[in-house]
DNA sequence: ATGAAAGCGCTAACAA
DNA sequence: TTGTTAGCGCTTTCAT
């Protein structure tokens, strides 16, 4: 706790403090034998710039803050990873901010871009609007979304490409023989909700399988939810040989209902989930899943976020779409017998 | 984007800045009908404090960085998540340090204390030497630990009673009649490893069992460590009846060996492990495991230290014991037969 | 109870 | 290539 400032540097250097911050800040405009010396001088003194000093003058603080909705889901933690790794090798940090699902938090979170105590930040959660968020845009404050696309010029998102998604599970099930399949969805009013319905729809069109309401019923992406809405599901109807779930969560939800019900999956029920998350592993079947490519959603953005407050400008590019991609394992498998 | 400062809210007050300050800080020092004026014009123009000025004149950041050595693991989510919530709660900020298992990068983010990014850093990675830390504290920089103790009177820690943790387990396992009980521990050198290791000793003893070398294996607390660690075990000895996993990841990994063997769980070969991770709940049969306070750990420390921030002295209270507790599910229970 | 003024540590115009 | 100087926005003595 020395407290060495950089004018102590200076004078033991015989140079002005602006040259030591050039040669800190790797500036071309300093005599290599000067920048020698400063360095020597840095080095002897075990100088390190004051942070809160470095910030207030550049009007630069070399964070972002990520607003997850809570940091124990391992959705999120795979994105902030991914976010974390770019940022840090980009010189910048990373403010977590765990909005715990309230609402409150996350518009609280969001006065780190107005009093600066961040540069730009991230929101991975889904409650706040389109028209909220774009409104701190329209007032210059750096802001990004990962999850879904908001359709504000100046916010840049990274998300999944839904519809694919949902047309790719529906390809994999009709493949496997399968007329009759149940989607059981999120939230109703959610994006992710909403287009994965249209990929599935789509997806039945093409198939030449008529569409049916009654098998389509919403969740809340849980385990406990997905084990109501399955049988709630099952309760209009019987004869659906497969089910789509939102995520994984919901799987699990329907393989505890199936238990329950002696329905055996695959041979009576094929199931496919979404987010391959770890656990789907160690169920019996294997539960087949869509893996997003979160920690790539968390990188991408965070790379053009910081490219964009470096150049002061919006590059090209806005939107970045990406693929989910199936793993099958056994639990959308029929039986050789089959 | 307006950018207001604290100079505009005090002339349209028509009082000093230092009012302004006052008010916004609480000051008792403000006649009743000022501080309604100047909060008013606080109200009208929107203004928020700007928070580099304020980090460079008060000379605090309101800011702790957490270094965990994978933010994906849940273990550290879940201490994280204590952390923030109590962080928040009195105002503090949370930087997230994804160390990444590399020393290196621990190092790095001890720099954050030195140059002033956050006011203290408590450090959930297992790494840097009593020595090292101990350094650090005694320049003044304050400094948290998290899982173990450090012997530094001025660097609190949390961490779980090792000793009775291990204890608690084999008094269960001698419960249910195991006399032959195996221990699959961690990386040796881990303080973790040794005081359980001790309580194991200790508790065999007390009931009457010779402790014998042969029954302890060392892994590196991962599924694969622990499937490895379990056929070096078996290759020495046969007749153990039981296993005391140092976590649930090695417990999956005995598992996964069983399962290959032919050994049935918990007929033949009792098993468990600590964490209670959410994954335990989901094989069969369920694992026994001791939950550590996770999140205690996590929030007691975080409150801890930022009192001490506050007082800028260490109160009476260092060490934070904490006590895991069994939960027990049936890799540990006999069949009623038995 | 309030204001004036200094300055936290740094960087960036502007000069030289 | 280097130095001088003027702040960034805020809080905090010290007066009054």
């Amino acid at each position: 706790m020395k407290d060495i400032k950089i004018i102590d540097v200076a004078k033991r250097a015989n140079v002005s403090p602006a040259t030591v911050s050039r040669v800190l800040n790797g500036s071309k405009l300093v005599n290599a034998k000067t920048e020698q010396r400063v360095m020597q001088v840095i080095r002897e003194m075990e100088y390190i710039p004051n942070n809160m000093g470095k910030q207030l003058r550049s009007r630069k603080t070399m964070t972002l803050a990520v607003v997850v909705s809570d940091v124990l889901v391992s959705y999120y933690a795979e994105i902030i990873k991914g976010i974390e790794n770019m940022a840090n090798s980009l010189h910048y940090r990373v403010l977590i901010c765990d909005a715990q699902n309230q609402r409150a938090k996350e518009l609280e979170f969001l006065s780190f871009l107005i009093n600066h105590t961040v540069d730009a930040l991230i929101m991975v959660t889904p409650s706040l609007s389109d028209e909220e968020l774009s409104s701190y845009a329209e007032d210059g404050y750096r802001l990004a979304v990962i999850g879904r696309e908001v359709g504000h010029p100046l916010i840049p998102c990274s998300f999944t490409d839904n519809i694919t998604l949902a047309r790719d599970v529906i390809y994999h099930l009709t493949e496997q023989g399968h007329r009759k399949i149940a989607f059981l969805s999120g939230y109703s009013e959610a994006t992710d909700s909403i287009k994965r319905l249209e990929g599935f729809i789509q997806a039945l069109e093409e198939a030449g399988i008529p569409f049916e309401q009654g098998l389509v019923e919403n969740g809340d992406f849980s385990e406990d939810g997905g084990y109501e809405a399955f049988k709630r599901l099952r309760s209009q109807c019987e004869d659906f040989t497969a089910v789509f779930a939102a995520n994984d969560e919901m799987a699990l939800g329907v393989y505890k209902a199936c238990a329950e019900m002696d329905i055996s999956i695959p041979d009576q029920l094929a199931v496919v989930g979404v987010d391959n998350i770890r656990l789907t592993n160690y169920v019996v079947p294997r539960i087949s899943s869509m893996e997003q490519p979160l920690y790539m959603m968390g990188s991408v953005l965070a790379e053009k976020l910081i490219d964009q407050i470096n150049d002061n400008r919006l590059a090209d590019q806005r939107l970045f779409v990406l693929n989910a991609e199936l793993v099958v394992k056994e639990s959308s498998l029929r039986k050789i017998s089959n």
